[in-house]
DNA sequence: TTGAAAGCGTTACCAG
DNA sequence: CTGGTAACGCTTTCAA
């Protein structure tokens, strides 16, 4: 009475072969009423669970995809992974996760180990990803789906935000406010070079400039608080200091509201901050933050169904879904 | 050049049997070193990939262990689940998370969906878990681990925290800060009754006892930092109002914070409050937070090793691993 | 409409 | 020390 039942108990108790049975749980050929009836009530009676394993040896697929972050402790991507988890459950597809910390190596260790045993196919999202590794999974045919990151002049399946849009809409609501001094807080990664890019083209637009260099973060792995807080004292120590800082996302935007607290300064009375991403330490922190909104929800769901739209084959071009980012407006912004 | 080099390929180019080539790869029987040499280097040649389905059918380990937790976008459990699967990997596991929304539905859903994929074992994270559910998976000889959650007169293997102690410790602290009249905001679940119990009998060692009625967040699915929020709010309206609060969790603690600030009152000059889990976003808040710390890596890494040791067979009684959780102190908190 | 038999890629047992 | 060969549980022709 235990996890050995097969598909020969079920078809001896249903008289019938085990082709049969295979046919009616896959819905396959023409089977007579009754004895689909005599095959299901069989399954029941023994509790018969399908060996995927089996069916996959024989090449059917293993329903497992397999999914590479930088980091699950990182609240952005445990809620991005959290809502591929739910579109890939509602599709009967589980989630293996397994974390870089931006380390190549650990990124070749997974994706060897996951093809191994043999997943449907991988998201990446984020992360460190050497191009090279992408190629070389869609030379071997396995499908591959990018998400919140993107890759430019490099044609794969991906969903990611327009991250020149979001800089570009962040730095229109700063001007609009008034700010015309404005900081910024980011790290040497592509995603936030765009927002950069965007939000320049704003200002350009207003015919303002920025009046300090910009420092990229280049230690990515460090923690993103003290980075921030470290970038943001910088600014605050300037003669002719900044009335705002755009931060390239939460946690650089609550270790600049942290030190502006440091030097004495009230957010949002003295100096304005809006982050990026909303994840929910947004709304936790206070003051609760002004920020560009990814929508993590609708990103998760789009990048499963783009994957499963590969595995149907649906597609043998690329697609490139990108989504919009709103503005989410707390207390850490105010007019000058 | 594919995926599709099997152990005859290699046996091939070897030119050996496929016996052979399993039992080098398995390193099992005598083989000369010669021949080994000669599969090693036909492995390396082709890329070799073992087929782990194909193994466990033979009825070897999958090397995968199922992972059900409450919600993977909160972040005690997004830090849990990253050690857990941090600790898997370097003992060769991959980990599938799925998220059960305390709903029993979703729970046996995942868990008969896990059993077809024929994982190795179950890690349950706290969560619903009827106890007839783990029956069931332990008659049929599944290993399971239960992390985080303690199920009180029921033999199971687990690693979890020791609550009384954690509310013990948060009240003799408290107390030590000089606070008499303290609130309790928790949630109706076993371990937060816990806290409060061992919470209670630190405060009658010294005399102590509560002043107004405990009332249990009974809605667990809600958002915990509207209902810490509720309940500080009733707290703060009482003509005598505590001067501490004791919150079973962060999120409950901010929400605490917030009710709080919105009352007119500073913490901690006019109200002391402690948390419970030091969860990332303790010490990102303002003010950071003072509260109980859980050993997440600690108890990732012992759950993981405790189910390891099943598959092992080390142990056929049960194990309950008691962790000790330690006060962290921030800012939220001060002497009265 | 149903069934026999040939795989899928491994491992395990038993000869040689 | 090495190699046949029978499983493992399922899907898929191809006949009947």
């Amino acid at each position: 009475m235990g996890l050995k039942v097969t598909i020969y108990d079920v078809a001896k108790e249903a008289k019938v072969s085990i082709a049969t049975v295979s046919n009616v749980i896959n819905k396959k050929g023409r089977i007579g009423e009754k004895t689909r009836r005599r095959v299901y009530d069989a399954m029941e009676k023994l509790n018969y669970e399908p060996n995927v394993l089996a069916s996959a040896l024989m090449g059917k697929q293993t329903k497992t995809i397999g999914l590479l972050i930088p980091d699950l402790a990182n609240p952005f991507f445990s809620e991005l992974a959290r809502s591929i988890e739910d579109r890939g459950h509602e599709l009967g597809y589980s989630i293996v996760i397994c974390s870089t910390d931006y380390q190549e190596e650990k990124e070749n260790k997974y994706i060897s180990l996951l093809k191994q045993k043999r997943v449907d196919g991988f998201i990446f999202a984020s992360g460190f990803e050497k191009q090279s590794r992408l190629e070389e999974l869609m030379q071997e045919d396995i499908p591959i789906a990018i998400v919140a990151r993107d890759y430019p002049n490099f044609a794969v399946n991906a969903v990611a935000l327009d991250d020149y849009m979001g800089g570009y809409l962040a730095a229109d609501y700063l001007i609009k406010l008034g700010h015309k001094k404005i900081g910024i807080v980011a790290l040497d990664v592509y995603s936030n070079r765009e927002r950069i890019r965007g939000f320049k083209d704003a200002m350009s637009e207003h015919g303002l400039k920025f009046i300090h260099d910009i420092e990229l973060i280049e230690d990515i792995k460090q923690s993103h608080l003290d980075a921030g807080r470290n970038v943001a004292k910088k600014y605050l120590q300037y003669d002719d200091k900044p009335t705002a800082l755009f931060a390239c996302n939460d946690l650089l935007a609550i270790g600049a509201i942290q030190a502006a607290r440091r030097s004495g300064l009230y957010v949002p009375n003295d100096i304005s901050i809006v982050g990026f991403d909303n994840t929910s330490i947004a709304s936790i922190v206070d003051p609760p933050l002004t920020t560009m909104s990814q929508p993590i929800q609708l990103m998760g769901r789009e990048v499963m169904d783009l994957i499963i739209s590969i595995f149907k084959g649906e597609r043998d071009d690329h697609v490139r879904v990108t989504l919009a980012p709103t503005l989410v407006e707390r207390d850490s912004t105010r007019t000058i």
